[in-house]
DNA sequence: TATAGAATTGACGTAAACGTAAGGGTGCAA
DNA sequence: TTGCACCCTTACGTTTACGTCAATTCTATA
């Protein structure tokens, strides 16, 4: 059954669900739009986090999976790990108001900022602590006259 | 033989060595001090960073290998990996400038120094979008009555 | 029909710096 | 002698997010 050809992905003349407008499309496809490899997305569904639709063995991707890995994205990007984007995504209901995911999301980025503000401190630390001991080498360096103050022994 | 009793790290009434004030101390007391386990001092031992005497089987540290764990930690702290550390000690030279040494350590400094600042940059990068996003989810907390408008689907 | 291009599952590999457990030895104080 | 406080080596486990085959199958097209 033909799908969506590489390469046109407007043009389905797929008679594959009663919706039309499906918009589905395969993996490589889906890879290619996100920036993802074929190994991420599988690793994602087989993490719970994806769950494409499937002719027979096929992936396909429909706009709500596009959604969720859109989100997932975002996740990593602001340094949830999966299982932080999972747990937050699995909250989700269609048909409530979804404020225990909403309290639950915010609490984790909270929690996350803090752990960001936490790694820029640490990092601001080392660049400071680098940046010394780069200038003393520099120092050693100009004054390569003095085989005592070795930086190691 | 006994070397230091646990406790007491000045009076050493040992002769191991013709040199006078070695100062040695086996691998509990070096722990203690540096604030690292013995894991990882017999760690840094196996990658060829620390280099113990030994009575016997047991591990001697001298202030030389104070001294390189100092680096060590410095190092780490700065975010070098085990292995810069490793290649920049391994050209220190006693008897030498150790202008190559300075070099190689001047090189890797100045590269991650660049990486801290690019990482730096990507946190903020981070924590200006979760800051983003946490706004949104405020947002939609508190129009409590937009079922609709979901952060998941 | 042959072939190239896409897709599948399964499963081991990778990186870094140790953690942790198992099994065993040594010395000293009560 | 018991027992504790140290010390030793060996070796597998941990974490996270995939990478990298391998062997196979499906599909479209020239």
């Amino acid at each position: 059954m033909k799908l969506v050809s590489p390469g046109e992905a407007a043009a389905n003349t797929n008679d594959m669900s009663d919706k039309a407008g499906e918009d589905l499309v395969r993996i490589g496809e889906m890879a290619k739009k996100y920036g993802v490899t074929l190994r991420t997305l599988r690793f994602y569904e087989d993490k719970g986090l994806l769950n494409p639709q499937r002719d027979g063995s096929t992936r396909l991707y429909t706009r709500r999976d596009k959604a969720r890995l859109k989100l997932i994205l975002l996740g990593r990007k602001v340094g949830f790990s999966l299982r932080d984007v999972k747990q937050m995504m699995d909250l989700y209901d269609p048909t409530g108001s979804n404020t225990k995911q909403l309290r639950l999301t915010l609490d984790k980025s909270e929690k996350q900022l803090a752990r960001l503000r936490k790694q820029r401190a640490l990092i601001d630390d080392a660049i400071n602590e680098l940046s010394n001991s780069m200038a003393a080498v520099r120092q050693m360096l100009s004054e390569r006259s003095a085989p005592q103050a070795s930086v190691a022994g």
